[in-house]
DNA sequence: CGGCAT
DNA sequence: CGTAT
DNA sequence: GCCG
């Protein structure tokens, strides 16, 4: 073999990659991208074998299988040689392996399915351009044809080199076994004359397994005003249209997950030519002005025949709303518009490289077309989060024959949750002597990767999975599966052993996850035979959920993101209100609106703790958590002014029009109370009660730590309980995250109002031990007359200000050393920002003066009181208590902005924004003109009984505020 | 159509 | 981006 | 989603 020019990792590809072939397999190249900057100089086959070569390299560092193929062997010492070989190379390679080997993890090999259409790559473009030159030239590597005028689609079958640069010799050698490798598509031209237009658009809607579209244009013709950037603008223009519907469509068998488009600038030897970046912003240009005049309908006649011209009317490319059409604005819908300069001419085979490499792109396998994955997993939880990530849906042939099996007989299905007993978890986790101590480092990964491997689900154990399942139960759904193929993971095992045997083995012992991938309309198929999310970890239940909750994709094809809502009422109610006028819709009838409820803030009315519409607001409650869920923070905004205000609404309603009346509704809010009047609940929430995905994001909103945006994270990464997030993300997790599962059911358990005042008591008597004379309010939900809280909001103040300085760290220590603050979640310094003393916000403030306080705590607490006699350890549960300073002279507008729901907070910043032109936080007020503090309670003097009290009120009656209870605050 | 608490 | 009200 |  010819060696010396050669490096060795190409050798030993080239030798991996002949097993590979010999067992009929392919590399998925979903690993592709991480290597690219690898093997960018020689793209296709080498750069997945290398995929795979990572696995390898991966499984002999970490050495826990020790089969190894003995095939690959001496390659495998060689590219150790290399890779612990200081040269440069070597080292690259061996950081990239490093970096990677975490994604290398799963799945790996392919092996393609017998697919019964070719995969199909469209040449596209106006006369002229060169379409059919560069057909040729794809179908016969090297040399273009000359020019003709093509009349009607024109099919070669094409094989692609594996190796592109094969095709330029530079790394061949004679006896390389890729020499043989091509994957064959085809390669549809059409006619670019524009009376013949339809044909093209019809390949694209009519083409099954299209892979791409190839746009070819003449770069000579594209200068500005010239008559072929005008006619490319426009057939582009029709033809991304006709794509993007192609996607919109979504959901339809036809239409590809992705469709990328190639625009292909072609003639760029000659000197006319626009650089490609031009092309790019040109066409853009231009499409912008084919875009407008389309939807003003003047040029509708100027294009083509037929078909496109009556539906076309109400169709926009791209982002609805915007200015200027980019390219990019079709990532939207999965389509990926690529400019490439070339010369189908050129003499230099660098002419069309960039072509190529697209066009490799375009074909390369995806996990969709798959029928065996490969991988290091052993366990199906981890096979069905690994899918979910892909988007590969499945249904799980095992569950299927269950309920195959349920119906014939009427047995029971075992349900046996498989659960695996969370014991590699403790070793994260340790207890000590009644102080919890979360171990962050990584040591446990090691046990975590052997519990891995030696799990009950993998291996031999799973053989009964199909095979075995004897004739004995012909039910007929088993029946009707056996016919469809399915999706199989097995071990890599699998692989390594029928290397060695020298022939494909049976994959019986090796199989870890067989699933029947779902055909993507096939929900009611789905929802007929299975019962959705009863057992934890179906995977068939997940794949069911998956499937109908998509609303990330589903919605989000049409117009920007702002506009994604999530109104999918099934019982539409009507859009206008119907204006019966019966004696309840009398606005003659009903009761006198307060005048504070005519009052736009609703720091300017009384909110009770409950009203008389409860139910209704609770509903209303559950959308604006679904809004929250769903990145529509303004939403949010919106059913909290609503809620407010009929919170603060002291009689029944009993009519839409009622609503009406209210500050911060409006039709909307009408529209559904008639809803909930007339079924006694809203669509959208049932909607989002039944929808899986709005379950999972509300259990990990639900944890301390995690926020919408982080419980969307978490669910995008494809984990769906708590048990996930502990087993595949414990590591990535935050320390406070990590505390926050821990205490995930005791942080939300109720902390009734005695044991709310009796934190607030320990407190406070361990604060006088610090430093006497200190008092305490217990502001938060529980000062607004709440039965139960979720957490207890201590404020401590200090007539001293030089008591208040500071004083957070020695209170929590303090009860940390005594046992009552068992974490310190987060020590605050907000407030000496702006520091005790009064300072300009917008100014630089003075250095010197205090402002190292810390204002707050938040931390976990247990009672250290319990019967010893009864208990071993404290049975006492956790609880969230923030501790809060303030100084004395703020003490006012500390309570004030501590004891008020959020509603109520923000109305009152922003009240204080509109009347008064200030700037309101707990820690005091500022003149929003000059920065100035401005000291509201300055006038209350002395420290004794009720003085707090006296502060906070003031703070109202300076803000031109009528008092109003802490209890009357309770804007939800 | 911009703004929406700090 | 999380927390607090 | 409502207000100015």
């Amino acid at each position: 073999m010819q060696v010396a020019t050669q490096p060795l990792t190409n050798l030993f590809l080239r030798a991996l990659y002949y097993n590979v072939q010999r067992l009929g397999l392919h590399i998925h190249p979903y690993l592709q991208k991480t290597i690219r900057p690898l093997s960018a100089s020689q793209p296709s086959s080498c750069s997945l074998v290398l995929g795979y070569l990572q696995l390898l390299f991966w499984s002999r560092v970490n050495d826990r299988e020790s089969v190894h193929p003995s095939a690959l062997m001496s390659s495998i010492k060689e590219w150790m040689h290399l890779v612990f070989d200081p040269s440069p190379l070597g080292l690259a390679i061996a950081i990239i392996l490093a970096l990677s080997i975490p994604i290398f993890l799963h799945t790996v090999v392919f092996r393609a399915s017998g697919l019964t259409t070719l995969p199909t790559i469209l040449l596209i473009g106006p006369s002229g351009s060169g379409k059919t030159a560069l057909l040729t030239l794809f179908e016969r590597e090297n040399k273009p044809a000359t020019t003709h005028t093509s009349q009607a689609p024109l099919t070669a079958e094409c094989s692609l080199p594996v190796d592109t640069v094969a095709a330029s010799n530079k790394y061949r050698s004679v006896n390389d076994p890729t020499n043989q490798v091509h994957k064959k598509f085809l390669l549809v031209d059409t006619p670019g004359h524009g009376k013949l237009r339809h044909h093209a658009f019809q390949n694209v809607t009519n083409t099954s397994n299209l892979r791409g579209v190839i746009f070819v244009v003449d770069a000579t013709t594209l200068g500005a005003g010239e008559e072929g950037l005008r006619e490319a603008a426009d057939y582009l223009h029709d033809l991304l249209i006709v794509m993007q519907k192609l996607m919109g469509e979504g959901k339809s068998s036809k239409a590809p997950k992705e469709l990328p488009i190639l625009i292909a600038a072609n003639k760029m030897d000659l000197f006319t030519a626009l650089p490609a970046a031009l092309v790019k912003s040109s066409l853009e240009r231009e499409i912008t002005k084919v875009r407008v005049s389309r939807s003003k309908g003047l040029l509708d006649s100027g294009v083509g025949l037929g078909d496109e011209q009556d539906e076309e009317k109400d169709d926009w490319l791209g982002e609805m709303g915007s200015e200027d059409f980019k390219f990019s604005q079709m990532e939207e819908f999965d389509i990926s518009v690529e400019v490439a300069g070339g010369n189908v001419l050129g003499a230099d085979g660098a002419s069309t490289e960039s072509w190529w490499r697209w066009k490799i792109g375009a074909l390369r396998y995806n996990i969709h077309e798959a029928e065996i994955a490969v991988g290091k997993i052993g366990r199906k939880p981890r096979v069905a989060m690994e899918l979910r990530r892909l988007k590969m849906t499945t249904i799980d042939v095992e569950s299927l024959e269950k309920e195959g099996e349920k119906k014939e007989s009427g047995a029971q299905a075992v349900s046996r949750k498989k659960r695996k007993t969370r014991d590699g978890k403790r070793g994260k986790i340790e207890i000590s002597e009644g102080k919890e101590v979360i171990n962050l480092d990584g040591s446990s990964t090691e046990d975590e990767t052997a519990s891995e491997t030696e799990s009950e689900d993998g291996g031999p154990a799973r053989k009964k999975l199909k095979s075995s399942t004897e004739p004995s139960t012909p039910s007929q759904a088993k029946k009707d599966l056996e016919k469809i193929r399915t999706f199989k993971v097995l071990k890599v095992d699998w692989y390594y052993d029928s290397v060695k045997a020298g022939k494909i083995l049976p994959m019986d012992g090796y199989l870890v996850y067989e699933g029947r991938p779902v055909q993507e309309p096939a929900q009611d198929l789905i929802s007929t035979n299975a019962s959705p999310p009863s057992r934890g970890s179906d995977i068939l239940a997940r794949a069911v959920a998956d499937a109908k909750s998509s609303p990330s994709t589903a919605y989000m094809k049409h117009g920007n993101a702002r506009y994604h809502k999530p109104t999918k009422s099934v019982t539409r109610p009507t859009h206008l209100l119907h204006q019966t006028t019966s004696e309840h819709d009398d606005p003659e009838k009903f009761p006198p609106l307060p005048d504070y409820l005519t009052k736009l803030y609703s720091c300017e009315r009384p909110t009770p703790l409950h009203s008389p519409n409860d139910e209704f607001i609770n509903l209303l409650k559950k959308i604006k958590t679904a809004r929250q869920l769903n990145s529509d923070a303004i939403g949010v905004r919106a059913y909290s002014t609503l809620i407010a205000s009929i919170a603060a609404y002291p009689y029944k309603l009993t009519s839409p029009t009622e609503v009406l009346r209210l500050p911060g509704c409006d039709q909307k809010t009408a529209l559904l109370f008639q809803q909930y009047q007339q079924t006694g609940t809203l669509a959208e929430v049932t909607d989002v009660e039944n929808d899986a995905r709005m379950k999972v994001l509300l259990d990990f909103y639900n944890i301390w730590g995690v926020g919408d945006h982080t419980a969307r994270e978490f669910y995008s990464r494809g984990w769906r309980d708590r048990d996930d997030i502990i087993e595949y993300g414990w590591e990535r997790l935050t320390r406070v995250q990590q505390i926050g599962v821990k205490y995930y059911d005791e942080f939300l358990t109720p902390i009734p109002a005695a044991e709310v005042e009796d934190i607030g008591a320990v407190v406070l008597k361990e604060a006088n031990e610090i430093i006497p004379g200190y008092q305490m309010v217990i502001v938060g939900g529980h000062r607004r007359g709440k039965p139960f809280s979720g957490d207890v909001d201590i404020m401590l103040t200090h007539p001293d200000p030089e008591a208040t300085l500071n004083f957070v760290p020695l209170i929590t220590d303090r009860l940390e050393e005594l046992g009552w603050v068992t974490n310190v979640l987060q020590h605050s310094l907000a407030n000496s920002a702006r520091g005790q003393a009064p300072v300009a916000y917008k100014s630089p403030r003075p250095s010197g003066s205090g402002f190292d306080t810390m204002d707050k705590a938040l931390v976990v607490w247990r009672d250290i009181r319990y019967d010893k006699a009864k208990h071993e350890k404290n049975p006492n549960i956790h609880r969230r208590v923030d501790i809060i300073i303030t100084p004395w002279k703020t003490a006012g507008c500390g309570i004030l902005g501590w004891s008020g729901g959020t509603t109520f907070q923000r109305d009152l910043r922003r009240y204080v924004r509109k009347v008064k032109d200030w700037k309101f936080d707990s820690s005091g007020m500022r003149d929003r003109r000059d920065g100035e503090w401005l000291d509201l309670e300055g006038s209350v003097v002395g420290w004794g009984e009720g003085k707090l009290r006296e502060k906070e009120m003031k703070v109202f009656e300076m803000c031109g505020l009528a008092w109003r209870e802490p209890w009357e605050r309770c804007t939800g």
